[in-house]
DNA sequence: TCTAAGGTCTGTAGTTGATACAGGCTCAAG
DNA sequence: CTTGAGCCTGTATCAACTACAGACCTTAGA
């Protein structure tokens, strides 16, 4: 499975362990066995996570595939709280990065100890 | 100290034990004693993680603080790095961003099982 | 002077989301 | 029959903190 879909191996066994992928069948040996459907869930569970949907986040979304008696409105929740979470994120990085690259232009980037950078944290 | 800059009391600790703060003069019971270099300088490390430098990141820039024999080009390679770093996450948040919020627009976030969202997820 | 509330001390464990072994078993090819 | 690869479990590690437990100290009020 973890050549089928990409995934680390260990990180299989670790979502296995946590309970975001079952406990799949073994063979007599012990070794686990996989079919289409732990296949399809894992890929769920890596494009949720690409996404930046964190695995308690995750686990909310499975509860829906799992359990049709939820509903679609559930899943809006999740998905606008997400989209929020990500819209700050963005704004926090751009001003972050208006800052520094204000900063490293300000920077004369020769030999000397002054440095703009050094004297904005210091400073600010 | 924590109550002057903010700083969690537990964070400043911590701060102390990896090296990044120095170990400050004790009172004969043992309290720590601090004065305004340590301040400064914690406000430093304060403000270098709030623009997203990492521990490491900032040991760097401290070793410039602190060794005035380093040069203003060595703390430039290093903001110059990190805005690179910062400027990839956001360009990865836009796409997040895109994908989450045209697959939410397409939910109609009635009390049906049915949802864009997870067919987004699961078929993609 | 006693007491209670709060601050500080050390040290350890927990958090998130994996990743990296160690040490042992099994399997398939040559 | 051997060799190399793959799988197994269990534990340790990473960043950057945070949260206790249990002990000690300090200070203000009765």
């Amino acid at each position: 499975m973890a050549r089928a879909t990409g995934c680390n191996l260990e990180t299989i066994r670790y979502y296995e362990k946590i309970g975001i992928m079952p406990d799949p069948p073994r063979s007599t040996k012990g070794y686990r066995s996989y079919d289409n459907a732990h296949v399809k869930r894992l890929k769920f569970v890596m494009r949720s996570r690409d996404l930046g949907f964190s695995l308690e986040e995750v686990r909310g979304l499975l509860g829906l595939v799992d359990d049709r008696s939820r509903t679609c409105a559930d899943v809006q929740l999740i998905a606008e709280d997400h989209l929020t979470d990500v819209q700050a994120k963005i704004a926090d990085l751009q001003r972050i990065e208006r800052v520094l690259s204000d900063t490293v232009a300000r920077c004369t980037g020769d030999a000397a100890p002054e440095c703009a950078v050094i004297d904005g944290l210091l400073d600010a």
